[in-house]
DNA sequence: TGAGTAATACTCGATCTGAGAACAACGTAG
DNA sequence: CTACGTTGTTCTCAGATCGAGTATTACTCA
């Protein structure tokens, strides 16, 4: 035995101020054209009846895992079964005033979930209690959840610019038009058809032709549209920019 | 008493699982025209004799004070004394793989700090241990250390695009060349200091002129640089961007 | 069949960028 | 004290990029 090996053998975790770390997810997609996040109703107290952020206690696994498995049983999906597998998922931050939950110390590690647009929860059957809701009627949440949300909201926003992170909102294969509703969900607002086209095809990596065409066109007329699907670029060079505000505020 | 303070006058912290929650810092200043990192030398298990990152275990207190108090701890510096009050502290991310720590379950918030020039801490009590080092130069780290310096370097290098992060790299009063420094050492690169200047005049906010003139010139000649303090923009619009490599990858 | 809509391509002037040059002010070696 | 090299600052210029608008064509729906 080392002299390592011996001092963990008679090491006392009990030594340590002990926490609770849990895991809560921001959950993110686009229906009907409006970008919309996950919630649960809580059951228990504290803050029971409130709305909250799917989310639960750290087992023994990665905190990346921790994540997934949340948002696997509240959406009812399970990976392996197609869907939770396009899920991008990423570490949003950590949360820990000392009293953000009234019962003891919890660190909440918050998580990012981009996903194209996924069965309703309610099927599910411990999924019962989640729901999508638009981002911008989420009101109050529970604990610090609404300030967790809104600082998911400020990362996707941003990531959009500069990542090709739109693709997680859409289907394996997807149009321009797609890809730019996705853009005008996020940001709340409307971009320029044009040169939004000229800029996706511009950036190196950003979407690859399948060669393929829609078989139909939209509901209201215009022309097929072809189709794209993710290309392998990491970053966008140059990125995309939200149109500037005169004051610089965004 | 309402029936959530019943709920919670009986409740058991006991009943949650229990983990171990550490705060490191990652934090950077600029020696010499070179970026480097604030280490210490582990006196006791596990990794003894190893660098690490500044750190230790949060207490009841917010993240970012735990992360301010260790740094502190680790310099001999005090806030409130000056020098500790300009450091620009922000979270960086958590890391839990349920390995991480021989010892038990320990997640780690880690923290990023930038600071100008800062003595240099061999003259402290605590500090005795703690010292600066090239970033190129830190070697092999204890714990995952090592992973949680790289992605703090890639945070710092990303943030000085399009934040104003390089002036909490120089004192309250700097010229255009000293932030160019700032750029040059966390890239890694020479940057056009004709383009640059113009560009840190050009973008809203950044910096502000004080309408004096340094008293000397620097060593090698040249005439004496204008002045310049931190503007209030939170965000470079547009930004400084690093020079593109021919295949995209930074 | 006609009206409206949308995908895509193109134009044009304003703006931004990188590379380089110009110039004057300064420190230091001799 | 002088010559030289260095540096802060401003300018120029050609190429890339941008926002706004227009043109064309292919489609859906009534």
């Amino acid at each position: 035995m080392t002299e390592e090996e011996e001092f963990l053998a008679g090491y006392d975790p009990g030594a340590f101020p002990s926490v609770a770390v849990t895991v809560d997810v921001v959950a993110l997609t686009i229906r009907e054209g409006r970008l919309h996040v996950l919630l649960v109703e809580r059951g228990g107290h504290p803050f029971a009846g409130w709305r909250a952020l799917p989310g639960g206690f750290v087992q023994d696994e990665t905190l990346d895992a921790a994540a997934l498995r949340e948002l696997g049983e509240e959406t009812g999906l399970r990976p392996g079964e197609g869907e939770l597998d396009r899920v991008h998922l990423e570490q949003l931050r950590s949360y820990g005033d000392p009293r953000r939950d009234p019962r003891m110390r919890v660190i909440s590690v918050a998580y990012l979930a981009f996903a194209p647009r996924l069965p309703d929860p309610r099927a599910g059957t411990d999924a019962s209690g989640a729901f999508w809701v638009p981002v911008d009627e989420a009101g109050e949440l529970a604990f610090d959840h609404a300030a967790i949300l809104a600082d998911g909201l400020d990362r996707a926003r941003a990531k959009l610019e500069y990542t090709p992170l739109a693709t997680a909102f859409v289907g394996a294969e997807f149009t321009i038009a797609e890809l730019r509703a996705v853009y005008a969900a996020v940001w709340g607002e409307e971009l320029h058809a044009g040169n939004f086209h000229r800029k996706v095809l511009s950036v190196p990596g950003f979407v690859e032709s399948t060669g393929e065409t829609a078989a139909r066109a939209g509901e209201r007329g215009g022309p097929k549209p072809k189709l794209y699907r993710a290309g392998d670029a990491r970053l966008l060079h140059p990125a995309l920019l939200r149109p500037t505000r005169e004051d610089g505020v965004r």
